[in-house]
DNA sequence: GTAGTATGCTTAACAGCGTTAAGTGAATTC
DNA sequence: GAATTCACTTAACGCTGTTAAGCATACTAC
């Protein structure tokens, strides 16, 4: 008897179309942009079935970002898997903020945009989540050049935070602020992390 | 005759009492969060009879935040009288972020929340905003620095831009992001600055 | 002093939002 | 063939920012 696992099959496939609608709607116009009727009429199907997928509009934005945030995390390793320390730290950073440039309406929403008052503060960013990967990815990066002796400073944890602060600043600014008179984007990127390093160089 | 000019007080005292309970509002609870009727619940008045006196919500906290980024500018400028270059450099960077905390909500919306399509995109940081005004106090402390010699780099607005996008990402991320296990807050934010600046130094 | 107008505010409504309760028609089970 | 389950829809709730229209009061002019 089939006919289960077939309808199995069907749900899982709406779930996915949903899931990619919803993706391509938030990516181009912006989490807060789209409503759950707009979603449900680029599926043709009516908004409250999209209810019967997810439990609501944030969870759909969820569970594409975890899918996007696993993309930067894979790309991270990729890169910490280099020989030499400092080089693999600064390669690292550069990636995250150039994937935060490539994917600005994921990056907003994980990153940028509220938690204010809201239930789910904990949501993203939880150990476990992609973001948490990718952020552990960069600690693995600072604690190899620490252990190489390279930092004047030896918390891992504060050096890791500290860049993950300033990479984000970096980020965050220039998704936030396209329209402000910016010298050079590239140059102000590399000069953020080199300066950062730099100033952590005995 | 001056009945017109009371009256001309009255309704200047009112928009006052409308932006005095809308700040209030916005401060303590977030800008998404307050509703226009209950700003007008807050001041006694219908919701419609803010819109006499302010376009329309975004105008309420335009007003709010050009007032408050007025107070950290003149804050900046005291500063930035200082002597020795670095140290009010520090001092300033410093003082920007111990803004941003004290002021979250008015923060996040001047410098992290949506642009995303809206028109107003140029409402905040334009030639001669209070924020634009803000900026060019930390140039100014930078140009100090590099006309005496001080760093490697000699671009000034490229210094000026990597130093803000640095003290705005580490603002930023312990705002939006306060449950994190952040190590120290106020340790990182001063490797963030003291790296950033040892960076630049020959 | 009264008619006419301008002022300041309110009531009612529009179009949208996220979300839920109730209902419907077809497929599956017994 | 009847009963039940399943996938989905229709209608509605309570909220949002905002606008159009209306209604008193205060002021102006004859």
């Amino acid at each position: 008897m089939g006919s289960k696992e077939r309808r199995e099959r069907q749900k899982e496939s709406l779930r996915q179309e949903i899931l990619d609608a919803a993706r391509d709607l938030f990516v181009n116009e912006g989490y807060e942009n789209v409503s759950m009727r707009r979603i449900a009429e680029k599926i043709e199907y009516s908004p409250t079935t999209i209810y019967l997928y997810f439990q609501d509009k944030s969870e759909l934005l969820f569970n594409i970002c975890e899918e996007t945030f696993a993309r930067l995390s894979s790309r991270l390793e990729e890169i910490t898997r280099g020989d030499e320390p400092i080089q693999c730290l600064k390669k690292g950073l550069n990636a995250y903020v150039e994937f935060g440039l490539q994917y600005p309406n994921h990056y907003r929403v994980t990153f940028i945009n509220h938690p204010t008052h809201g239930i789910d503060k904990e949501r993203y960013m939880h150990e476990g989540s992609m973001g948490m990967n990718a952020y552990s990815h960069l600690r693995l990066g600072v604690e190899r050049c620490v252990q190489a002796g390279l930092f004047r400073v030896t918390d891992i944890d504060l050096i890791s935070q500290s860049m993950w602060a300033a990479v984000h600043g970096v980020t965050a600014i220039l998704i936030t602020k396209p329209h402000f008179p910016w010298v050079d984007k590239e140059k102000m990127i590399s000069l953020v992390i080199d300066n950062i390093i730099e100033g952590l160089m005995a």
